[in-house]
DNA sequence: CAAGAATCCTGTCAGC
DNA sequence: TGCTGACAGGATTCTT
């Protein structure tokens, strides 16, 4: 989102081009009407939605699933894939593409003023980094629930913006196991996960941040966070909690819900 | 109602 | 080199 806001906030657009309409929900039929000739006056996340905001009261909701990016370029360049699915263009002669291989992604419109009622936003959790993501927040949101924590930071309603990978971090820094159910948690766990989800993004969100400062490689390259994994990707590794300690059985992988799961059976319980 | 499985789609990589 | 199958950062919808 940041990427983004450098470029074209208080900009105005001057095209914009969808080339593939069917993402994981069809593009707004209006979508290229509504962009072109808007000016950006600002931007927005809320969980893992970016929303643009534009003069003529209309939001636009950018979602990019699995495996979709942004890719910032001077203007008059031809797409460099064939999955650019959108495209836009400033009158400062830059160009913005949403591309997304697998059009796991969505695009949709949303006035500003309700941004919030959008369906695909409401009922969504707490923001992990406002103030008002606290342990009593978390308590609540976990109690009674009869899921591996693993599932239960993955919902969306209990917490917003939590990932398959910051799962397993979060976890892995809070010494809880992605087993435990998430009824046991409230008490000194709950007290010990919020700093850690926390943590977690702050650092990741820090070094997204540093290489999105330059941006503009259309290759997309992200490479950035996956040096500060402790856990996810590194099964078989001793974990970095356990240096030197010979009972440390490295760090284990396990699938739950169809999904990959890193951790310390050793320091998360 | 809650929880797990199936699902959408394409690219990449390991193994043969 | 080329083929096949497993797997991938998500989240809704369907089944149990």
């Amino acid at each position: 989102m940041r990427g983004l806001q450098m470029r074209l906030e208080g900009r105005r657009l001057v095209r914009a081009v969808a080339n593939r309409p069917d993402m994981r929900w069809p593009l707004p039929v209006a979508l290229v009407d509504t962009l072109v000739g808007a000016r950006v006056i600002g931007f927005r996340r809320r969980a893992k939605y970016i929303l643009m905001r534009l003069d003529s009261f209309w939001s636009v909701l950018i979602h990019l699933g699995m495996s979709g990016r942004m890719v910032i370029g001077p203007a008059g360049r031809n797409a460099v894939t064939p999955h650019e699915h959108l495209e836009l263009e400033t009158d400062d002669g830059w160009r913005v593409g949403f591309v997304d291989p697998r059009r796991f992604g969505s695009v949709d419109l949303v006035e500003t003023a309700h941004e919030d009622a959008h369906r695909l936003l409401a009922g969504i959790g707490p923001e992990p980094l406002d103030d008002a993501f606290t342990v009593k927040v978390l308590e609540a949101a976990l109690a009674g629930k009869r899921t591996p924590m693993k599932a239960a930071l993955l919902d969306q309603k209990v917490v917003a913006g939590l990932g398959n990978i910051y799962v397993s971090e979060s976890l892995y820094l809070a010494g809880i196991s992605p087993l435990r159910l998430a009824g046991t948690v409230p008490g000194l766990r709950a007290r010990r996960l919020v700093p850690a989800i926390k943590a977690t993004l702050t650092e990741a969100i820090a070094a997204g941040g540093s290489t999105l400062r330059d941006y503009v490689q259309p290759s997309g390259e992200l490479g950035y966070f996956q040096q500060a994994w402790k856990v996810y990707g590194r099964a078989g590794e001793p974990c970095p909690g356990c240096p030197g300690e010979p009972t440390c059985p490295g760090v284990r992988r396990i699938v739950q819900s169809g999904r990959s799961t890193f951790y310390c059976p050793r320091t998360q319980k």
